[in-house]
DNA sequence: CTTGCACCTCACGTAACGTGAGGTCGTATT
DNA sequence: AATACGACCTCACGTTACGTGAGGTGCAAG
């Protein structure tokens, strides 16, 4: 694979390909006599892990030691963005209750307070501020975190039981039937938890 | 306010303040005698716009003529950093169904196709470029997109569901009574939508 | 055989600050 | 009144992750 495709492929540029084959971080698989770059597999496993790390906000220079030293997995460098991806949107969500809070005060006629505006400001800039000193620590220590993964699950717990639903549905049941019932404790359960 | 306090409430550093002022994008409202900077409410509002901006991908040349050009409201620019969060957000979860589809290949025997890894990379890196040539467009078009703003309805609609199911549930309503069965019709034609 | 596109290697440009260096201001304390 | 000492100031060069030509080679097709 040549430049030409990968970048097609990658949405990268090939000066960015070019750049990371500069600085060490992701140099072809071989090259052609003529000097052009090859690429492999190995090379796009490896790709796949560096723009993950990458969007989990490490600069490149970390990124090449954390694949040196580490034998990182592939599979653990996209758990480690899941996991990012998860604190991100949760963020952003907790932004989005502060905006439109503000959004009111607003159209309030008592006006907001300075308080109100640089809290939302300072807010803003933490999610744009990609890896806190915490979020770094979590990469050393596996981290784990229960909670993220759970809310991950409870979504994919739901998708089963609306799909279930819809079965019960087409069967035609009885809402008062033992399988309809099943599935509404069930469903009583996660939206307790 | 001076520069120290304006950045321990806000979390930016005095040199962003300082450059801000330097390019004309965030003057002070005045100085003291002795050069220090002063901001007051109108500037703590304009910076607000500024992060907000900033956020939604703009460059600080283009952030500084849109507020000259753009008689733009605080209220308008918050408006377009919701959109763009919500943007976001659902960027990010079909980030993630990709993610786990690809983690569950590499778990399984049969290995993954170059076609998938390179997939993953492209999505990953289309959410890192902040702003896409169509997100420009709708910057100008005053954007309307129905379909994330919908979205955020149809999730306000189920939590108002599971309350009146909760509600029902507590008066004891039989699961066939017309009250029950109309929310059920109701959760049917989300589920459809 | 030449056209045209994909590829190559320098090498300087850029955005948004970071990071000292060296000096002034202000006010609380000796 | 003198001395700290932290907050503020103005240069001015450094940094990251590439962008953007400039000038030249490789190769499949007409």
């Amino acid at each position: 694979m040549k430049v030409g495709e990968l970048t097609k492929r990658t949405g990268l540029t090939v000066r960015t390909l070019h750049h990371y084959d500069e600085i060490g971080l992701l140099a072809p698989a071989e090259r052609t006599s003529s000097g052009h770059r090859l690429y492999g597999e190995t090379e796009l496993r490896r790709l796949q892990e560096i723009v993950s790390l990458k969007s989990v906000g490490l600069p490149l220079r970390e990124i090449k030691e954390y694949l040196l030293r580490n034998e990182a997995s592939l599979d653990r460098v996209l758990e480690l963005q899941v996991e990012r991806i998860n604190q991100q949107i949760a963020g952003r969500k907790r932004l989005l209750v502060l905006i439109q809070g503000l959004r009111q005060r607003l159209r309030s006629p008592n006006g907001v307070t300075l308080e109100e505006l640089t809290r939302t400001i300072e807010v803003t800039m933490k999610y744009e501020k990609y890896y806190t000193p915490e979020q770094l620590e979590q990469l050393e220590e596996h981290a784990g975190e229960v909670g993220e993964e759970r809310i991950q699950a409870v979504q994919q717990e739901w998708t089963e039981l609306f799909a279930a639903y819809q079965a019960s549905m087409e069967k035609g049941c009885e809402p008062a039937s033992d399988e309809v019932q099943a599935l509404a404790r069930k469903s009583a359960a996660l939206i307790q938890e």
